[in-house]
RNA sequence: GCUCGGAUGGUGGAAUUGGUAGACACGUUGGACUUAAAAUCCAAUGACCAUUGCGGUCGUGCGGGUUCAAGUCCCGCUCCGAGUACCA
């Protein structure tokens, strides 16, 4: 009888699915975990074998916690609001909802098959409106609110102290200049192609974050979130949190807290504002530099220098980040004609412009400091500007950034540069000439976008004055639209429907909103739907989110470090501050998992030619690199041009220059469609089965670890299987007997349980996979058949290979689902080993080392040696003097 | 440029975080079983030298250092990857 997966695996599916198997019960005595994954966008080009991954190990966390009688809630759903599926219906003319739908289908069919122990009654999708009516809900909560500084929490709205001396217009744009989320005429990243403003966080090099199309600056008004008052509690909060510290590093950095003053420099009648985290530098501030945005540089600028300006703010604003960023080596800029009074040295300095410094940042101005600044000193270098040492430290000429005694500095020489800095900031403040100030990097948030395929923003407009839908009014439905594209001045595609657009209340007229929610709105808070899904009142009911919150285990891949974190963070502390949850922070714990790369092919073009060249014959020829499907390549990285030609028209006329084969390069890339490399769950699935690709995926390294997708070593883990699977058959009989187990068996069976128990708990499973191996080939070995080893070893095998192990569960009698099976307990007791000796040393004292190779208790380990024969020949009468125990380690005994 | 990671056999990766480097798996080679193949099992497998036998030397990207002991800690490099907003 040999191990027929494709029958057990479709056998126990079908069991969980009938008998709802991992529903998750919210009135339980048990203890609670929370294991949720980052759940996907459902793009058109289905699930690929890097999405299982996180999937896999949150999974054997979640099996793994039932089994040790935790009540586990382990959902899953659909971020289903996206580009990709607006960007499709642009083409296609297709609903988004109709291709969302079917990419649906399609991923939830695919994650039936890896046998994962989801609850499905709780799937969410961020689309439906049932859903999407609580993230109206959401916006008008933070709408109403306002950030109280003396409490130090959100606020409702009705509780803002307003002032008295005001008229009815002055109190409403002083509410709203309170609100949580405000409207706001900014610059904002424009994107032509997509026809929609981007965040900035959502811009990368001056590209779109998605489909990579430049981005310009343009005037809008956007409704806006004050992220920024949370600023400080995102970053003390982050200290407790059990999060890698990459990531706490990263969010850290992008909030950006930095200590510092803001000094006003005099100039002609007015005075520059510049931030600076260095005041103690003042006096070695040469000369001062502007972002070329910057307002003041049009009033300071000289008739001399004012066409030399214009030419440089111009092709500035030009340049994307990237372009600026490339420049590094060579920075540019111009004077302005203009100096400047040092308010503390009182010398004149000139005044710049350049576009090293950003505009975005604190005052979009700084004092430079060229020996104390490596940026202000390559600048200060190339224009032949003054360099003024006032710290003492360093080289001589060499830029110095540490710290140490002020120098040049006349009457404050020798003070310690750091107190030095407060010293300069009490002078700067009793001249009204400067104030200790935080800066922070972080921005707030825009909010809205000129898309179709998200959610509404529930706001109605009676001329320029701005009214809240009701509760009762929501879910504001998408309406249908004519067209997907925006209008041809930028709104979004719901202005198209006049007759959404245009309201009457009470007979009343009044406008809706038109603009649409980002894709991150959905992802805010989707952990706390799941928790009451089709709860009608309410958001979700507060005792149950009390039950299941903080979310005890979340895992997702670390490309969302920075954005969807806080953005959640963000959201989750609002609801806290207004008493809608119990948890200041939503994720107690956190795992990003590495991604799987693909292996890409490419077929080399000559360039400006239609010729591709084999790449074995590429000489002195400039190529260009094509990626190729990967499936018309074998594992010689031969092409198939044939197949090539008649799947991709596009090579039909194109001339292989070749030898015998034609060969492509092979490289190590991130695994997507438009690359050709994707691996498909599917075939793997349909050729080895769901349990081999679940412990494939975790064998193959860290979770954390990025790593290359390749199949060379699925046989072992298949091979694995078909042992385990022997264990219980000998041909094609039942071979498990009542036998009493033997100390041998029982020591492995224990060492095993140990592993397990502790590599699971750290997250190492590819660690866990080996530790099965070796215990089955062990038993396989000592030909053991006896049950009291094979049924707890079953269980040991049910977070990893589920179908396999639920069918033997059955086969050894039991009329149970092995998931809530309790985890076996290794028993130290079959553990303690024999010890081994090595002398070490003898150092005018004699001196041994012992290493043991189990993990002991210090006092079993004194136990061990003292009743180990072995030992006592080494210690031979000799009574130690001292004993030095490094617990779980070595043990150096000195006589 | 900056920040954070990483580098261990032919390959993916282990190494109880300072204690026998290379677990486990793939691959390769040889053998058993078979008419044959598949499957399965057994053996060998870091490199070099020695091989009639014990064995020896070198080995965790490179160069130093600390230590009885370094893949692991410290200092200085090289290369690769990821992120990035020149953060004053």
């Amino acid at each position: 009888m040999v191990y027929d997966f494709r029958n057990i695996e479709k056998k126990w599916q079908k069991y969980w699915r009938d008998n709802k198997t991992f529903k998750a019960d919210s009135n339980s005595e048990k203890p609670k975990y929370y294991v949720l994954d980052m759940f996907p966008y459902p793009s058109g080009s289905g699930l690929h074998v890097g999405h299982p991954l996180g999937y896999i190990a949150s999974d054997i966390v979640s099996r793994f916690k039932r089994s040790k009688g935790f009540n586990v809630l382990h959902p899953m759903g659909f971020d289903s609001f996206g580009l990709p599926a607006e960007q499709y219906a642009v083409k296609t003319g297709q609903h988004p909802k109709k291709t969302t739908e079917e990419n649906v289908v399609r991923f939830k069919n695919q994650l039936h098959k890896l046998g994962l122990s989801f609850d499905w009654d709780r799937e969410i999708k961020t689309s439906d409106s049932s859903y999407y009516r609580w993230t109206q809900w959401i916006f008008l909560k933070l709408y109403n609110s306002y950030y109280d500084h003396g409490l130090n929490k959100a606020q409702p709205i009705e509780k803002l102290k307003i002032p008295t001396n005001l008229n009815e217009n002055e109190i409403e744009s002083f509410i709203d200049s309170k609100r949580l989320v405000y409207v706001d005429t900014i610059d904002v990243n424009w994107c032509e192609e997509l026809g929609t403003v981007l965040a900035n966080e959502e811009v990368i090099g001056g590209l779109s974050e998605r489909g990579g199309f430049p981005v310009i600056k343009r005037p809008m008004k956007q409704w806006v979130m004050r992220i920024t008052d949370y600023a400080d509690r995102l970053l003390d909060d982050l200290i407790e949190l059990d999060w890698p510290e990459s990531i706490k590093l990263s969010q850290k950095n992008w909030i950006g807290k930095s200590e510092g003053a803001e000094i006003k420099f005099s100039i002609n009648n007015d005075f520059i504002d510049v931030f600076t985290t260095r005041p103690d530098t003042i006096f070695g501030a040469t000369y001062l530099v502007l972002a070329p945005e910057h307002p003041l540089i049009n009033n300071i600028t000289t008739d001399k220098y004012r066409k030399s300006i214009i030419e440089y703010v111009e092709q500035a604003s030009k340049k994307s980040d990237l372009e600026r960023q490339e420049n590094e080596k060579n920075k540019t800029g111009v004077f302005t004609g203009s100096y400047a009074l040092n308010p503390i040295s009182n010398e004149k300095i000139p005044v710049w412009i350049s576009d090293y410094v950003l505009f975005s940042y604190g005052t979009g101005a700084i004092m430079a400091v060229p020996a104390h600044d490596e940026r202000d000193n390559e600048f200060a270098k190339k224009f032949n500007l003054k360099i003024i040492k006032v710290i003492d430290g360093g080289n001589k000429d060499e830029c110095y950034t540490g710290n140490g005694p002020i120098i040049n500095c006349g009457e404050y020489d020798g003070i310690d540069n750091i107190k030095f800095k407060s010293i300069v900031v009490e002078k700067l403040e009793s001249k009204n000439k400067g104030t200790k100030t935080t800066n922070y990097k972080l921005r707030d948030w825009i909010f809205t976008r000129q898309r179709y395929w998200g959610e509404p923003i529930p706001i109605i407009y009676d001329g320029n004055k701005k009214k809240a839908l009701e509760f009762d009014d929501l879910p504001l439905e998408l309406p249908e639209v004519e067209s997907y594209l925006p209008t041809n001045d930028g709104l979004s595609p719901l202005a198209r429907n006049n007759d959404w657009v245009n309201i009457s209340i009470n007979g009343k007229n009044y406008l809706r909103e038109t603009n649409t929610m980002p894709q991150w709105a959905g992802s805010c808070w989707y952990f706390l739907r799941f928790i009451d899904p089709d709860n009608n009142n309410e958001f979700a009911n507060k005792d149950l989110i009390r039950y299941w919150m903080p979310v005890d285990l979340y895992i997702g891949g670390a490309e969302h470090a920075v954005l969807h974190l806080l953005y959640a963070r963000f959201w989750h502390k609002v609801l806290f501050d207004l008493d809608y949850v119990n948890t200041c922070e939503p994720f107690k714990k956190l795992i990003n998992q590495g991604m799987i790369l693909g292996n890409s092919a490419f077929a080399h073009r000559i360039k400006n030619t239609n010729n591709f060249i084999s790449f074995d014959m590429i000489k002195d020829e400039k190529t260009q690199k094509i990626h190729v499907d990967i499936s018309f390549v074998d594992e010689k990285n031969r092409l198939n041009i044939e197949r090539l030609k008649q799947n991709n028209p596009e090579f039909k006329d194109v001339n292989f220059l070749k030898g015998e084969s034609f060969y492509v390069s092979r490289d190590i890339e991130k695994m997507s469609k438009s690359k050709f490399n994707v691996i498909n769950p599917d075939q793997i699935c349909d050729k080895y089965g769901a349990d081999t690709l679940r412990m494939y995926e975790m064998f193959l390294g860290p979770i954390e670890q990025a790593k290359p997708w390749n199949t060379s070593g699925i046989s072992g883990v298949k091979n694995f299987l078909n042992k385990f699977w022997r264990l219980f058959y000998k041909g094609n009989g039942w071979a498990v007997t009542d036998r009493k187990a033997n100390k041998s068996e029982l020591k492995i069976l224990h060492e095993t349980i140990k592993k397990i128990t502790n590599d699971v708990e750290n997250f190492s499973f590819n660690t866990c996979v080996s530790s099965l191996m070796i215990c089955v080939n062990e038993l396989t070995r000592l030909d053991c058949r006896s049950y009291e080893i094979l049924s707890p070893l079953t269980i040991l095998l049910s977070p990893f290979a589920p179908h396999l192990a639920e069918e033997i569960w059955e086969h050894l009698g039991n009329k149970k689902s092995i998931i809530n099976e309790p985890f076996p307990i290794s028993n130290p007791s079959y553990l303690i080993e024999e010890t081994k000796n090595y002398p070490v040393s003898f150092n005018g004292k004699l001196r041994f080392t012992i290493f043991l190779s189990l993990n002991l208790e210090i006092e079993e380990i004194k136990k061990a040696i003292m009743e180990d024969e072995r030992t006592l020949v080494f210690l031979n009468g000799l009574e130690p003097k001292r004993w030095i125990i490094i617990p779980n380690k070595i043990i150096n005994i000195v006589f």
